[in-house]
DNA sequence: GTTCCTGCAAAATTTTTGCATCAGT
DNA sequence: ACTGATGCAAAAATTTTGCAGGAAC
């Protein structure tokens, strides 16, 4: 996927362009995530670098994961049953959000404009300089709603 | 207040409803959850309650927390430093969200109905039954941006 | 060579579970 | 009485910190 290798590359060079050095760890954070088709939890990332024969502290996910935060390159998603998930994310650009079904578990990524446009009015209201925003739809997802129906 | 004593009667009723059963634990979390006027971690809920002269273990408080999310009666908010605030909620009422300011940490609550109805409309779109949602926005409330500008 | 990063292990946090006992209905 | 709730302690899960050694610049 071409969103992807890119994020990869913005991740890179926002890292040097910090300062900071992109040891192994960090790149194989970065390569994991970059991988991904969908979020992970810290501990996922750490045991599919490791599955990958590397070896890796999960400290170090941590670590690097706060640094790709602090960057806004990766966003932190609240599964709501306690776990936290991560997923790469394009600092300016378009991105989106979740809907997480309390019945399958099944998160759904989507984006929407009029939903950004509320955000960015309601931002300027309240006086805030909103650095990101997270939204969260909790519910059941189109397949669980037929199934609920049929059943 | 008069919302928090309404909020009170609900959540002791829909425990009733639910064939729970209101014992002690239960009852000084909703007590001490209505009574406050911010949202509050779990451990804090435990620690005031002890403060107030009762015994409660924090496995009760987080017993009694995950039963009224269940009924929607409390909202859950990820702080972003990794802390979790437990909020009181209206089920279908009014509700609000939040903006955290990222310098001084302070926790602002907001509602705006165009916000709503985006969420809502986004929703239908997606086929979506959505039972809840929460939205996060990060960034520095007014008074940072200003200190900001000026300091 | 200096500085930052890394892996490991230990510690601190947060949340859940087991269990004997107690309380609400 | 019966059933579920409670407090406590222990365990599990999650995240952070300390540190000696290693890698990047």
């Amino acid at each position: 996927m071409r969103a992807r290798r890119r994020w990869q590359r913005m991740a890179l060079q926002a890292l040097e362009g910090e300062g900071r050095r992109a040891g192994a760890a960090r790149r194989a954070v970065i390569a994991e995530l970059g991988s991904q088709r969908c979020c992970s939890s810290a501990h996922d990332i750490a045991d599919r670098i490791r599955a990958g024969g590397s070896r890796v502290g999960v400290a170090s996910v941590y670590r690097a994961l706060e640094g790709l935060r602090e960057e806004g390159l990766v966003q932190r998603i609240d599964a709501g049953d306690g776990g936290v998930l991560y997923e790469p994310m394009v600092p300016g650009g378009e991105h989106h959000h979740h809907a997480i079904c309390e019945s399958c578990g099944r998160l759904t990524p989507f984006e929407d404009a009029e939903l950004e446009r509320a955000i960015h009015t309601l931002a300027d209201r309240l006086g805030h300089r909103a650095r990101a925003h997270d939204v969260l739809i909790r519910g059941q997802c189109p397949s669980c709603v037929r199934r609920v129906h049929q059943g």
